[in-house]
DNA sequence: GTCTATACTTGGATAGAC
DNA sequence: GTCTATCCAAGTATAGAC
């Protein structure tokens, strides 16, 4: 592989670990075996090599979810298939855990990245919602806009929770809670 | 109000807004207006001080928790008083912001504080809930310690999904979404 | 394109005067 | 109790050789 992506592997490797401001460039360039000199060849500095982790972290995302949203023949199992995606549950969500950090939501080129993708998702969940209530599968007083930010809620603060714990059952109680929710308002 | 006080004050605001790794001793002791000898007298360290900060954060959501479950005359109004306490919603949980960090996490006295709240938390909605069940308010087949959890990892995670979209109406969208939701789920 | 050496700043903590 | 002066390590970036 090359160096450039090696660079971009170790830095999105190290922010699902530590986050943006906590993962220097020395740890970074470690994991990826090169020096410094490669890092500022290649990128302009810790900002733009983190934007470009966070990019291709988006990328990945986006394929799981499409995939995600696309099985099963129901609204619900939809929705349940995008809630039991594998995942590391106690490392938690890569794109979750930079929200919290000034650092990144003070950067418009590292939060646009993040903002796009939670609103992407939230209009694919509205969208899986809406058909489940147009064709009769959900009630018809469900507000599909509120429900999919629900759905995404629930399983960021899924990752919240079972972090706090250290107890990966807690987020399992959580997303397995919200599914049986979503199946009593069933039409 | 003493120093040791105005040490706490300051160290609650910046970890709110910083993180706890953020939070430098520098800027905690400039907003508390004192010297570095002062904290190092009062407390053993930055993460000395850091557990003072957690533990008064702690004291006070208990009491504000408790006097929302309190409110209300059915389960799902404790509920709907409990997500919708008054909240800076763009700055996000004292809590859950800091349960993102390695720093906190991998330091007993600092997660365990976090562990303990989350924990309460969820045991009081857990006793709402039941309650509700057994009242005849909500179905029997609800589960109580799941639907709990739900509750609160979708008030954790709209904070986060409010601060990705730097818009507070996601956070309504979310705590709406799931209590419209639980009155599905009335019996 | 990649390396090492270096510069500059900041974080956390300690020492010792007042 | 509180202050200032100081120490040491680490973070980010640049310079310049290879």
């Amino acid at each position: 592989m090359s160096t450039r992506e090696e660079l971009i592997g170790a830095a999105r490797d190290l922010m699902w670990e530590r986050g943006y401001a906590a993962s220097t460039p020395r740890e970074i360039l470690e994991a990826a075996g090169a020096g410094k000199g490669s890092m500022y060849h290649h990128f302009r500095g810790k900002e733009a090599l983190a934007q470009a982790a966070i990019e291709r972290n988006a990328e990945e995302m986006r394929t799981q979810v499409t995939s995600a949203l696309e099985s099963g023949d129901s609204a619900v199992s939809k929705v349940r298939a995008y809630l039991n995606r594998e995942r590391e549950v106690l490392k938690g969500c890569r794109f979750g855990r930079l929200v919290q950090e000034p650092g990144v939501i003070d950067t418009p080129a590292l939060r646009g990245e993040i903002e796009d993708m939670f609103a992407w998702v939230r209009a694919r969940l509205v969208t899986v919602i809406s058909d489940g209530i147009r064709s009769g599968e959900l009630r018809s007083d469900l507000d599909a806009t509120r429900t999919a930010a629900t759905v995404a809620a629930t399983l960021q603060g899924a990752y919240v929770l079972a972090r706090a714990a250290q107890d990966a059952s807690v987020f399992d109680d959580a997303i397995e809670g919200v599914a049986a929710l979503l199946e009593t308002a069933r039409a």
